[in-house]
DNA sequence: TTCTATGCAAAATATTTGCACAATT
DNA sequence: AATTGTGCAAATATTTTGCATAGAA
């Protein structure tokens, strides 16, 4: 059986991904993370990224723009995707559990969870781009 | 100015992906279209389909498995993705349209359009594992 | 001492791209 | 003839992994 050690490197990456209200990708957050531990390496960030994701600590994002993004906020809320800047936030929308039901009345299978991502214009790019 | 020009691989592309119900990813379609067209190149697949994406006549879906799959069917529909076998299907559940309006109530930005995915264990899966 | 975690580099995946040549208009 | 598309291979980008060593229990 295995057993969890403490590492320093993983909880300074908890520690900054809690801190931050962005949802940074991997190499975003070893780039923050350098600052304080300069030697950890991109290969320890996304080890211990999926062991937090394992354990339910974070949450993995999927948002289509090529690489992963990180949430330390677990608690189901949804995503809001800026086509313009790339930039990913939350969204203050109430869950909707009840689209589990509905879509599992339609499903041959068992439906367990969703997730639901916005795209649009964020507010900063209506304001300065086109 | 660029013209479109046809190109029989670009209709094989497309025919394929409309023919087949599963949602395949770049690599299965290629594998499917060597059959017809054996000389195809994987970097012929990746550029069309970004073409077809371009053009409106296909949507590529994001669903967190990895690599991006590609569906022929462009009207606003919801997906399902079996944790189990990672097969992505349909999901017969009406578009919420209404749900973009609600997001935009909570949002600084512009909100255009939302994605769903459904996550659980599809029933293939459910008779056999676990 | 006995595992687990890290750093580093190489490998594995997925996707894009430069270029010479082929196909379309 | 002019321009776009293709095949091939190399380049990118993202993520994972093997291994020797450092660190935790």
């Amino acid at each position: 059986m295995k057993t969890l050690k403490y590492s320093r490197q993983r909880e300074s990456i908890k520690a900054c991904l809690m801190a931050r209200h962005d949802h940074p990708t991997a190499d975003a957050l070893y780039t923050s993370i350098r600052e304080e531990y300069p030697n950890i390496s991109l290969g320890t960030v996304y080890r211990n990224l999926n062991l937090l994701v394992e354990l339910g600590e974070i949450q993995k994002l999927t948002c289509g723009d090529g690489a992963d993004h990180f949430d330390a906020d677990t608690s189901p809320h949804y995503h809001f995707v800026c086509k313009s800047c790339g930039q990913v936030s939350d969204m203050r929308l109430s869950p909707m559990e009840e689209i589990n039901q509905l879509a599992q009345e339609h499903a041959e299978g068992q439906v367990d969870s969703h997730t639901i991502y916005f795209y649009g214009t964020c507010g900063h790019c209506l304001r300065n781009n086109s």
